[in-house]
DNA sequence: GCCGTTTTCGGCCCGACTGTTTTCAGTCG
């Protein structure tokens, strides 16, 4: 059972206390508990294997217990009669946008509805505004809600949505009476994949910030326009929202709107304690409203430490913000190499092939400040060579790295490391012979094939490849493709505990379908003191560019400069790749 | 049902919008 399907199966219990009307707490409970178990990085399975079900935030005794039952038998007592007489094709249109649970409940019971089909039929044959409290209106919304629930799934990639709020903000700017615009809510916090693009303008001109906004070119149709917000769906089916505001008060609606929802409950049951009352609109104090400019003062109102978009995820950044311990986060400027790139040099035709020659990437690395970067072509294959031909080809990669050097008529300043991206084959296996090995700076390891090991085969896998005292980094570690590919589990505390004894390093992947390792696990890996690095895996020197992205992932995963390996100047880092 | 350097009991976020009503319940972010 994967963990979205055990969070909506809390959300049924959740719904059907709703509906009968339970302890509000309990079934905030429930939904917190959701809430958690669908943002977790490992699979509650394994926790529940590994005796650890109650580290998650929100399940307590109880819901540990019913997933406990829910492991062990396939299904849980408790559960069954939560719903017991609610008719189960409620369930069934509790997703579609609008319909909460106890409308859901009336809809089930009273029209027999059973599915979102059913429900979009009860619609177009006007069957809805028959039941009391319903209208034509209603039958409208929930029409337009199906529309978006088939459509909902569809999120966007960071780089694509921030590529896009980019354009609409430079756009906006045009227009004079614009005195600050950013972006909001998950983009914001560099989130790896988008729901909708939120943007914020302080203007003293709502009207005609209004209007430019809905003539920004590629826009469909504008779905809400008002004085202080509206929507519009662009021609690729993305939605973005704007929201205006004088700028007197605009630090507290981009602390509002930045969210996360989570760090915003808590922020205002901090705030409660002391009788202050939070809103987009700045902080009551016994019913009068203080209004904030800019966020750091919005904060430093609460006694706290400003703190990142990135951290606003309710993970304790509260609670170090008021003991003003946050932790400084890496910069994108603080990046001295990249190690992670495929140069033309195409080691054989069918693999994967780089598109740059080594003096554009040096070009590009000399653009970008950096003092070093690291050549990481794919290992020649198995079923195309034997072990003097690989040996051969990656002599010549190495030939071909010198001749470029010397070649370069204003001498490069810029260090260039040999490295290598080799597969991990099924058993641990490096598949490129010892000797091959001896020809690199360090080696960069990494899973292509065979995902759908166990977690402890493969975790054993990979433990085998980083054990050759060449190979220092695990490149893209969980495999995941975002919006395609779930990552193969791994057992982290047993990584992490390698990578800590061994010296190995562990690489965020900046690949916009990628950001692998994933936020969370960077928190984890990096709470433990294990390093990172911050890697693009260029197949282009344009590409090189996606480093932003990665160090976002490192920033949601509290990482400062020290944590990162790649801030390193040259023979410190040099050092890494040669220690075992 | 969960959770705790202000609590193991007594708390638990805030406001906007909408539709169908005469003052609010339901849903959403």
């Amino acid at each position: 059972m994967t963990n979205t399907e055990i969070a909506e199966l809390l959300r049924e219990v959740a719904a059907s206390y709703i509906v009968k009307e339970k302890n509000r707490f309990r079934i905030i409970a429930y939904e917190r508990a959701a809430d958690a178990i669908e943002h977790a990085t490992s699979s509650v399975k394994d926790l529940w294997d590994d005796n650890k079900l109650e580290t998650i935030p929100g399940v307590g005794k109880e819901i540990g217990s019913h997933l406990d039952e829910l492991f062990r038998t396939g299904g849980v007592k408790h559960f069954r009669e939560a719903k017991k007489g609610l008719p189960p094709g409620m369930f069934q249109i509790l997703t579609v946008l609008g319909i909460g649970p106890k409308t859901a409940y009336r809809l089930a019971k009273e029209l027999h509805i059973t599915s979102v089909e059913s429900l979009r039929k009860a619609c177009l044959g006007g069957k809805i505004r028959s039941l009391a409290g319903f209208g034509e209106k209603s039958e409208e919304e929930f029409l337009k809600g199906i529309d978006e629930y088939e459509k909902r799934s569809r999120r966007i990639l960071l780089p694509q949505a921030a590529y896009t709020a980019d354009r609409i903000i430079s756009y906006l700017r045009k227009n004079k009476s614009v005195i600050r615009a950013d972006v909001l809510g998950s983009l914001r916090r560099q989130v790896s994949t988008v729901g909708d693009i939120d943007i914020a303008v302080a203007t003293n001109d709502p009207k005609s910030v209004i209007e430019s906004f809905c003539s920004v070119p590629g826009i469909e149709r504008v779905l809400e326009k008002g004085e202080a917000k509206a929507s519009v769906k662009l021609s690729d089916e993305k939605q973005v929202d704007l929201r205006v505001q004088e700028l007197e008060s605009y630090g507290a609606l981009l602390q509002h709107f930045t969210g996360s929802k989570h760090h915003n409950i808590a922020l205002r049951e901090h705030a409660q304690k002391k009788e202050w009352s939070l809103s987009e609109y700045g902080v009551k104090v016994k019913g009068k409203l203080l209004k904030f400019a800019t966020e750091e003062a919005f904060y430093a109102k609460l006694g706290m430490q400003y703190i990142p978009p990135e951290l606003r995820e309710a993970e304790g950044e509260i609670e170090r913000a008021l003991a003003r311990t946050l932790p400084t986060l890496v910069n994108l400027k603080d990046i001295k190499g990249d190690l992670h790139i495929h140069s033309d040099f195409n080691i054989e035709p069918s693999h994967d092939l780089g598109r740059s020659s080594l003096k554009k990437i040096l070009s590009v690395a000399k653009e970008r400040g950096y003092e070093y970067i690291g050549l990481s072509e794919h290992n020649p294959s198995n079923s195309l060579h034997q072990d003097r031909q690989k040996i051969d080809l990656i002599k010549r990669r190495n030939e071909y790295i010198d001749h470029t050097i010397s070649s370069i008529k204003s001498k490069t300043s810029i260090r260039v490391l040999k490295l290598l991206e080799i597969d991990i084959l099924n058993y641990g296996e490096l598949s490129i012979p010892e000797k091959a090995l001896e020809l690199l700076d360090g080696a960069i390891v990494s899973i292509h094939s065979s995902f759908r090991q166990s977690r402890m085969q493969m975790t054993k896998r990979v433990l085998q490849g980083l054990s050759h005292p060449k190979a220092k980094i695990l490149a893209h570690p969980t495999g995941r493709l975002l919006l395609s590919r779930e990552g193969f589990e791994l057992d982290w505390d047993k990584v992490f505990e390698f990578c800590l004894k061994h010296n190995k390093i562990l690489e965020i992947n900046s690949w916009p379908t990628r950001l692998d390792l994933a936020d969370v696990l960077v928190k984890d890996a990096r709470d433990r003191g294990v390093k990172l690095i911050i890697n693009t895996d260029s197949h282009d020197a344009e590409h090189m560019k996606l480093m932003r992205f990665g160090v976002s992932v490192a920033r949601r995963g509290w990482c400062e400069k020290s944590d990162i390996v790649n801030c390193l100047p040259f023979d410190a880092f040099r050092a890494i790749l040669t220690k075992n």
